[in-house]
RNA sequence: GCCGGUGUGGCGGAAUUGGUAGACGCAGCGGAUUCAAAAUCCGCCGCUGGAAACAGUGUGUCGGUUCGAGUCCGACCACCGGCACCA
């Protein structure tokens, strides 16, 4: 064998292997257990960046794992084309976004080849080919004759300079990012999908997957079902308002009611009042990303309308609010600003009354000087209702207003119907029609697929396809709709369509009931609420619809963290910062290996240090994965990628732990070869296995529970850091073992094979030319995971620590049947621990069997 | 602002069910090998005191539960992800 690791070589070899002998084709055989592995397809940005290394290197780790337990595994790769990217790159460079798209696609396909994933590649599809999309509109249209289509109002940033809507990114600091004039909020019409009708299923399902439970968490909180009453205030001269709340207990402290901008009652009410009317424009200022509307200023003003509260007859004024949306809920909410922070504060302000109507934890009227008051509690200045609970008072006030026909206790969703339609032209073309007299209609089955015209022109004005005739002028008065879907759209079904990507007839086949659900599903955590809820909706849909039979599409998820690097900067004129990239930066440290000071290569003069953050291109803090494979190799690469942290948490790039990753390779690779030059092993008969001496049956051992740790590492935990660094241990145990007689190689000939066995997942290259030098005849890509020898990993004596009052006095070498009183008695008459409990009186032994004993004395 | 998470040596991390804090790796220090260097191998390595044995102290901060807390509970601080048109 090559005493020399030459990874280069290797790669490409096993690489040739697996292509000449389609080793990752996947085939449905009902009499094998499928194990259906999928990582969240890539944007094609144009090169792989190295969240993409991590997300692929941890499916492909569990998919050879999978294979090598006996699972029939499936494993695709394929691309989420459609998204702004493309229209950006295209408004800078002059090329029409499908070449660049596709461009993209081919780099990086050759770029994950290169790091040797276990793809079928057999079923690779981009969303951008009409192959793909024209069942997501023929799925569509069938959605609008189901009725869980719609189109209404709705609200968009709206840059007045570019005549363009903008996505949320694109606003920055409330201007739009290229024209940087002040966004504004514009009603326009768009397509909808009921999620909403599929909240509860959303909801409780979640109890029929394996999920991170903080990801499960966030879902339903998304979802946020809220018991609540819906109730109706009179308006003098004017339609009652109705309202929603989860707090009908604190509906004697109503001091004021606020509709949105937007609503009618405003609108009427700013007619005759230009200060209003001013108002309400100036409310239509700035983004509509919540966030943003939840961190602005709250600010109103009267209506001088009155409300007359349900209850008691009293009238409250309506107020119009900047913080009330009109297409959440009914556009207008019922204050009680003693007991919610937010009225509290825009009652401050406009000096409104606050009323306290619910008691504090001592059962007194709370103290509203510095805010409200908005735990549960007994209600008080409520006449009636006094001295009720939360519960008590929300039944009762529910039934009084039910019974005056002024509102009844209804079930909320925070959850809204999903806006699916974009102006934008990188996109699947929505397939609806509009007729000369306002028709709305669905293409029927033989005017689809709708292809997006790929040979165009973009510019920061907007979507090409409105100024194309061609594509939207249908004759006769007929237009077609130019906006397109949303690309979640793409991604909320394409883990189905892997199963049967071939098939031309239809959407799904036979094909995905064997596969389906993704046995285990790996992405980045940002996508734990979005994308993972439309995908578990559309699911639903299909399933509905017969094209499914499971109820969930991904059974496992696995939420991997980012990859994170230093940032560099300098300052600039204008006060911007300049970005330079590690890999141009020299960091000077202390003899503490603390980061003291950073310059630019080049120039020698100093940067900045920006801190640590997620890799990215705005802050030019990326590592380049292919030079790091021309480097070191595909298999340092994914070994590093594993090896520095756990895969939820997010992994900071390290250039010398890559080298440490490294020589770890370079050394397995050595311990292999001066294994083989140190002679024939014997056979590990029983008769051997009888005749060991302690240090070889301790090789044993450490083999036999590293086989065991890393398979339930890898398997259960997904802890693949964990597993490498047993794996090390039993190379450093290896690396003392010096013992040529036939029963030591034979004992170290399995510990070797179990090394390469357990590290084939990870670094398959080398595990593969590792297995062939030493002698087997099939693939290591073939072969078992290696079993757990039980009866090795019995101890004649285990070290039990003794602990007196909780802190470790002594270490002791005990039998390892010995029982509890003898284990006490050993204890007691230890040196040491005689020393921290001399003069005192012993109150209690407590006796871990198999780990410690601790002894408490005062 | 709301929802979810994270915080352990100089650094990445380990400690799986409340039971030895710091596995494994990186960096650093010392040594071997070498004409020299690289590579490789061996040893040391939380902090304070001590020659050592050992003792004290230590898991973001403050408090609590427990024989025993990195792990459980309460309050707080800092940072990260998401917030519906980034993907």
């Amino acid at each position: 064998m090559d005493a020399q690791y030459k990874p280069h070589e290797i790669e490409r070899d096993a690489q040739t292997f697996w292509n000449d002998n389609q080793c990752f084709k996947a085939l449905e055989d009902a009499n094998r257990e499928k194990f259906y592995c999928l990582s969240m397809f890539p944007y094609p940005s144009g090169k792989l960046h190295m969240g993409h290394v991590r997300n692929y290197t941890i499916g492909d780790v569990v998919t050879r794992f999978q294979r090598m337990q006996g699972k029939n595994v499936m494993q695709p790769m394929g691309w989420d084309a459609f998204g702004m990217p493309a229209e950006n790159a295209a408004i800078k460079n002059q090329v029409p976004p499908a070449k660049w798209t596709y461009e993209n696609i081919d780099y990086m396909r050759a770029q994950l080849k290169a790091l040797g994933f276990a793809y079928d590649w057999d079923r690779e599809f981009a969303t951008c080919d009409s192959d793909y999309y024209r069942w997501e509109q023929w799925f569509f249209t069938k959605l609008v004759e189901k009725g869980l289509v719609y189109k209404k109002m709705s609200t968009v940033n709206w840059d007045p300079v570019d005549q363009t809507v903008l996505a949320n990114e694109q606003v920055i600091d409330g201007c739009g990012w290229r024209s940087g004039a002040p966004v504004e909020r514009k009603e326009i019409p768009l397509w909808f999908l009921k999620i909403t009708d599929y909240a509860d299923e959303l909801l409780a399902d979640l109890d029929k997957v394996e999920w991170p439970e903080q990801v499960k968490t966030m879902q339903r909180n998304w979802i946020g079902k809220s018991r609540g009453v819906e109730l109706a205030f009179d308006v003098a001269g004017d339609d009652p308002l109705r309202v929603y709340t989860t707090r009908p207990d604190t509906l004697m402290g109503v001091t004021y009611v606020a509709v949105a901008a937007g609503h009618p009652l405003a609108i009427k009410a700013a007619s005759d009042k230009p200060e209003l009317a001013a108002f309400i424009e100036e409310c239509a200022q700035g983004g509509t990303s919540e966030a943003e509307l939840a961190t602005m200023e709250k600010r109103g003003m009267a209506t001088g309308y009155e409300a007359i509260h349900p209850l008691t007859g009293d009238r409250v004024p309506v107020y119009v609010a900047n913080f009330v949306l009109m297409e959440y809920g009914t556009g207008a909410v019922m204050a009680v600003p003693g007991h919610d922070q937010r009225d509290w504060e825009f009652a401050t302000k406009y000096q409104l009354p606050i009323r306290a109507v619910i008691a504090d934890a001592d059962g007194n009227a709370p103290d509203l000087s510095a805010g409200a008051w908005v735990e549960h509690g007994p209600l008080i200045n409520s006449g009636e209702f006094d001295g009720l609970d939360f519960q008590a008072a929300f039944d009762a006030i529910a039934a009084r207003l039910e019974q005056e026909g002024r509102g009844n206790v209804k079930t909320n969703y925070r959850l809204r119907d999903w806006g699916v339609a974009r102006q934008r032209y990188w996109g699947a073309p929505i397939p609806v029609k509009y007729g000369p007299e306002g028709q709305t209609v669905p293409l029927t089955d033989d005017e689809l697929p709708v292809a997006l015209p790929l040979e165009v022109t973009v510019d920061a004005s907007g979507s090409p396809l409105k100024k194309m005739p061609a594509f939207s002028d249908l004759g006769d008065g007929w237009t077609r709709e130019t906006d397109t879907f949303d690309t979640f759209m793409e991604s909320s079904w394409y883990y189905a369509r892997f199963c049967c990507a071939d098939n031309t007839e239809a959407m799904l086949d036979e094909r995905a009931n064997y596969w389906l659900p993704v046995d285990l599903y790996i992405g980045g955590i940002e996508h734990a609420i979005l994308h993972l809820l439309y995908a578990r909706f559309f699911h639903k849909l299909m399933r509905d619809f017969g094209l499914v039979d499971s109820d969930e599409p991904f059974q496992r998820l696995l939420t991997q963290g980012m990859v994170i690097a230093e940032t560099f900067y300098r300052p600039q004129s204008n006060g911007g910062k300049e970005w330079f990239n590690p890999a141009d930066v020299e960091v000077k440290r202390d003899d503490k290996g603390r980061p003291l000071s950073a310059t630019l290569i080049s120039d020698g003069q100093p940067v900045q240090m920006g801190g640590i953050e997620k890799m990215s291109k705005s802050k030019n803090n990326g590592v380049d994965p292919q030079a790091m494979i021309d480097r070191f190799g595909a298999d340092t690469v994914r070994l590093f990628m594993m090896f520095a942290a756990p895969p939820e948490q997010s992994l900071e790039w390290s250039d010398s732990g890559v080298e440490g990753a490294h020589r770890f390779l370079k050394r397995l690779w050595r311990q292999v070869s001066e294994h083989l030059d140190a002679g024939a092993p014997g056979t590990l008969d029983q008769a051997t296995l009888e005749t060991l001496d302690d240090t070889q049956r301790e090789l044993r051992r450490k083999t036999h529970e590293t086989i065991k740790k890393a398979g339930d590492d890898i398997g259960r935990r997904t802890t693949f850091n964990t597993a490498i660094a047993a794996v090390m241990e039993l190379s450093n145990a290896l690396a003392k073992f010096n013992d040529t007689s036939p029963a030591g190689l034979a004992v170290e000939r399995e510990a070797i094979e179990a090394c390469v066995l357990l590290l084939a997942p990870i670094t398959p290259h080398a595990c593969h030319a590792l297995w062939q030098t030493l002698g087997h005849e099939g693939a290591v890509i073939d072969a078992s995971w290696p079993e757990v020898d039980d009866s090795a990993l019995t101890r004649d004596s285990i070290e039990l620590v003794v602990q007196v009052n909780g802190k470790l006095r002594a270490r002791l070498e005990v039998p390892a049947d010995a029982d509890k009183a003898q284990v006490e008695a050993l204890a007691l008459a230890n040196d040491n621990v005689q020393r921290h409990v001399d003069g005192k009186t012993l109150r209690k032994v407590i006796v871990v069997p198999g780990k410690l004993v601790n002894i408490v004395a005062n």
